[in-house]
DNA sequence: CGTAAAATTGATCTGTCTCAACGTGGGTGG
DNA sequence: CCACCCACGTTGAGACAGATCAATTTTACG
């Protein structure tokens, strides 16, 4: 199973078993609506009419909120394999918020491919799991922005981003790409650009990660994991083997 | 329309139209679940198992992260009318995060429950337009924590709540209680209750709010949006209507 | 009334921001 | 193929919003 629909049917299938023919629907659903290539572009911009539900193949876009003055909050990132929540399109006039990218392939659902797609009970499940997912790592970054130091956020969101991507195979032994600004790492984590750059080197000296060339290198993930306060749970919503396990002990 | 349902109702009618047999079924749902009273106790505690759906039919209640050392961050609000999101029974094993509470008065509606609501169309889409605004004030409050500076995150927040108790009929001409402590408030905006205090001092001394004996009293409500940045589209999903009409200016 | 929780006030401290300069690498046009 | 350039990263110094610590007053309530 190497088709583009690949690593989208590998991020659904974390949330609920799908058959191959679910499988199938799925890579029908890709390939029938156009595939796009966007680079350093607004997808989808706040006011547009929502009619059209987004996926991303490869590459990494996010949503953000520009506040008046010129601060800027992104919200989220779709890694591939992610999509947006099905709910996005019972809001027929404005998407909430925008969203920008670096290179990406990304498949636009109509609605009625979205409906077809709901139609199979193990998508459908699938991919309100996965929406539910979201909320809880928005839930999460609020946390983060919240209550955690500069050096315990940063680290908590490499730790998300690396989970997240194993999770469709796109990290090689606590290693994977990572095609982010320093300056979009800060209003990620409501950081100036400049503390984020002190708050890496920090993380490198003390031999936990490296962020260089665009490519981030975790040299102790159960150190970096602790000293972040890096909970994995909310990242899989029906994997809770390990918690009933330590229930048990 | 005075029954123990009514403000869950008027909320719910908010999101999308409902028939008179839509709100008896309603109303009948919030009867046969028991209704519980509850004070500055936990509703629901992390790691049970989620086999109810929480609506809240008067009072306050509030969903909370604890971390390790103390720290602690409040995720949300859901005020009289609100409801937990019907995605929370698809998460079999554990409920996320806690809930506390001042007094309130609840309704734990069983899954075979929810289905029945499930089956009305009208109900189905406004519980699902209802959690989708719930997520748009979770990504509001991550920009208000993450760019916002003290005075315009306490500004904001008394903005929205002032909007969303409005929608259920709660404000009496620009007032309205809040049992929450300074404590509270800083655990929700991430800022320290000290800070709190002399924030709400300001506010009170720019003649924009005053917040005393938990009744919050709003004197210049257009001051105070501006001030604040505060535009409260995120909170109806489909009253666009201003929107429409500024692009057709 | 008494007592504990909440609000208020003052003094001090600090994590992070801001401003400003400088280094660096990779792409582009001449 | 070189020279320039521009976005990005790095480093230093100083400033400030908000935290922390520590009383003291007020309020709620049994």
């Amino acid at each position: 199973m190497n088709s583009a629909a690949s690593r989208w049917i590998r991020r659904l299938a974390r949330f609920a078993a799908l058959t191959l023919e679910d499988q199938r629907v799925l890579e029908e659903a890709a390939s029938t609506a156009g595939i796009r290539y966007a680079s350093h572009e607004n997808v989808a911009k706040a006011g547009e009419s929502a009619n059209r539900l987004l996926v991303v193949l490869e590459g990494l876009l996010y949503r953000y909120r520009l506040l008046p003055d010129g601060r800027r909050q992104i919200l989220g990132y779709l890694l591939a394999g992610d999509m947006c929540d099905p709910r996005e399109l019972l809001v027929p006039q404005v998407v909430e918020t925008m969203y920008a990218l670096g290179p990406a392939e990304i498949v636009m659902l109509s609605v009625h491919s979205v409906q077809r797609l709901e139609r199979q009970p193990n998508i459908a499940l699938a991919m309100a799991r996965h929406a539910f997912m979201q909320q809880a790592i928005t839930r999460e970054w609020l946390i983060n922005v919240g209550q955690r130091s500069a050096f315990e956020r940063l680290g908590h969101l490499i730790c998300e981003i690396h989970e997240r991507l194993a999770a469709v195979g796109l990290t090689h032994d606590h290693a994977f790409d990572l095609p982010l600004t320093q300056a979009e790492l800060g209003d990620t984590l409501a950081l100036s650009a400049v503390h984020v750059n002190r708050t890496l080197m920090e993380l490198r000296r003390l031999k936990l990660v490296s962020f260089q060339n665009r490519q981030v290198l975790i040299h102790d993930y159960a150190a970096l994991q602790a000293a972040a306060g890096f909970n994995p749970g909310y990242l899989s919503t029906h994997e809770v083997r390990q918690v009933s396990l330590e229930n048990m002990a």
